[in-house]
DNA sequence: TGGCCGATATGCT
DNA sequence: GCATATCGGCCAA
């Protein structure tokens, strides 16, 4: 990975992160959606001030987040020069699987890994890894050649934030089952 | 100090 | 498709 990488405005690094290997504790994984948050009304740089100022002030670290009381979500913060952080939203499993088979102790493995909470529980995570080196808790191979990749609009935020809603800032391999949601009619 | 609200997952209808 | 579990962060008072 180039080095400074995560420097990049969020929306740069989400999209090149679709395609991209992480390697963890003999595991390994296959990043398939993306979410770029930056200073717009929906990121928690806004939303939770307190909590979303690493978004603002880091690069290359991990962010984690607890939403609904039960689920953890795994990010990495961006931009050397803003706000910015990047939500892994579904991984395909590809190294380790009967591991994470037993902590998520779903049926289908198409279940491992599809939606931003269940990849947190599947790769064994912890929040003693908020706010530590992304590069410490992962190795990551960014795709040697460009993957094909669409944009749409984010999942689950609220409504009432205006026309940052809208803001085609979701990264998807549409070709991969692994995905939280099926890929809109974007570009 | 209390109430409201999530960048969700799951199971049931 | 819809209800709901469950709790920390945030802000108003």
């Amino acid at each position: 990975m180039p080095r400074g990488f995560f420097g990049n405005p969020a929306v740069v690094v989400a999209r090149r992160l679709v395609g991209a290997r992480l390697r963890r504790h003999g595991m390994e994984v296959r990043v398939v959606e993306t979410e770029a948050y930056a200073g717009d009304l929906a990121s928690h740089f806004v939303t939770r001030p307190r909590t979303g100022a690493m978004l603002g002030s880091t690069h290359g670290l991990v962010y984690l987040f607890r939403s609904y009381g039960l689920h953890t979500c795994l990010n990495v913060t961006t931009d050397r020069s803003g706000p910015g952080g990047v939500l892994i939203r579904a991984v395909e499993p590809l190294e380790g699987i009967e591991a994470m088979r037993v902590r998520r102790g779903v049926r289908r493995d198409l279940d491992l890994t599809n939606g931003p909470a269940k990849l947190y529980v599947a790769l064994g995570l912890d929040w003693s890894l908020h706010g530590t080196p992304w590069e410490e808790a992962f190795e990551v191979d960014l795709p040697r050649s460009p993957t094909a990749v669409r944009a749409g609009p984010r999942i689950g935020i609220g409504i009432g934030i205006g026309a940052d809603r809208d803001l085609p800032w979701r990264f998807v391999d549409p070709a991969s089952r692994w995905l939280s949601r099926p890929a809109g009619r974007w570009r």
